[in-house]
DNA sequence: GGTCAGTTAAAACAGTTGTTTAAAATAACT
DNA sequence: AGTTATTTTAAACAACTGTTTTAACTGACC
């Protein structure tokens, strides 16, 4: 394990957890146990880990994402919505081949950028990613043909905040459930119980 | 104005815009235009400011929200629940006559107590607020008795996840409305639009 | 063996953080 | 007016932040 790939690992979880601003360098550094100047070495500076964090997750995922989204859009003159968000679960869930814990972390990631640092990282993943958020975009559509650019705008950042909340405090909510319900979920359940909310909170009568 | 009141508008400002963590106590006192050391004079330490923050506006708002929920319950057997999620509006934008800028501000702050400081304000809001939100509990399982606890459990945190994220990153989602839709929305119309998104979200089949 | 790029290491940097101290100023009360 | 209590002030506190520096070490190539 390179020392690069430490930094990387031990960074994920801690952005993950306590989020960007939560965590100082040399919290990662001893997580990683490596030397505290090796993040400046090999990243350059903390906002530079945080991207580098982010792309590994997103380069893995993106394509795998493109492609099933394409899929949805290629299956069916008009698929449903359900169908739509059940196009991100494979993709999402393949995460955890990638890495351990690879889903809920990225989740977490994501919902912890929106956050933090004051919108730094929708300007990144929508200015590196943007042909993703196209074909989630045209996928809606071919759902919904009648919902307004304005209304689909709105209704999938409601999305967007649905998922990411949920995920940034998953491990919270994952706990109240096993003690009120008696009931073990992972991050597997969370992401089927939500498909369904959004689909139809997406799919609401204008 | 007094000295406590000036640090709790700026606090509360400056912690809408910027997260808890994000804004120093410095930032704080300064904007307030008083001597650094008045915070812990007047509230102990930064985490009861926090609270004394979050309070003004709960306070404020608990009842007349356990009002309007109650009023949707009495009103008819099965309300809506577009009805039940509309209860919230009017109390809500109540907190504009309150204090300027108060819906928003306020909402803000919510969305920032839910991911900063790893849940504390969610633990604080649900021992201080019980009755609110079994009020507002009360109200969707009467609009939706086939909802099981469990799923309106997971609905009622998605639900808080659309909004909370929605509006703390609202100043960012208005903005981009403005440039791609030449449209100008105020906190009340994002709250118009996110009714029937969250009421199509919660009672979405089984 | 010596040279040299790549990497690690300890230490210090300058700046910020929340909090405390102790003195000065103001207000309230007898 | 004189004596409390309350509030404000400037200064310092110790701890922590991201980043830089300088020296030491590592392994490869000639």
């Amino acid at each position: 394990m390179t020392t690069k790939n430490r930094i990387l690992d031990a960074a994920e979880k801690l952005f993950a957890d306590k989020g960007f601003n939560g965590t100082s360098l040399r919290e990662i550094t001893s997580l990683a146990e490596v030397n505290l100047a090796a993040v400046n070495y090999h990243f350059g500076s903390k906002k530079e880990l945080i991207k580098a964090v982010m792309s590994r997750y997103m380069n893995e995922l993106s394509p795998n994402l493109e492609l099933a989204l394409t899929n949805v859009c290629d299956s069916s003159d008009k698929p449903s919505l359900v169908a739509v968000f059940s196009a991100f679960v494979e993709p999402l869930l393949a995460l955890n081949h990638f890495k351990e814990n690879g889903t809920s972390n990225f989740l977490q990631l994501l919902g912890r950028g929106y956050t933090d640092s004051q919108g730094f990282l929708r300007w990144f993943l929508t200015t590196r990613y943007p042909t993703l958020i196209n074909g989630f975009v045209a996928a809606v559509h071919k759902a919904y043909p009648e919902l307004s650019a304005e209304d689909m705008f709105w209704r999938l950042h409601f999305t967007m905040g649905t998922i990411v909340f949920t995920m940034s405090s998953s491990d919270a909510l994952m706990d109240i459930a096993k003690n009120d319900f008696d009931r073990n979920v992972d991050i597997s359940g969370v992401i089927k119980q939500v498909i369904p909310y959004v689909a139809a909170g997406v799919g609401a009568p204008i």
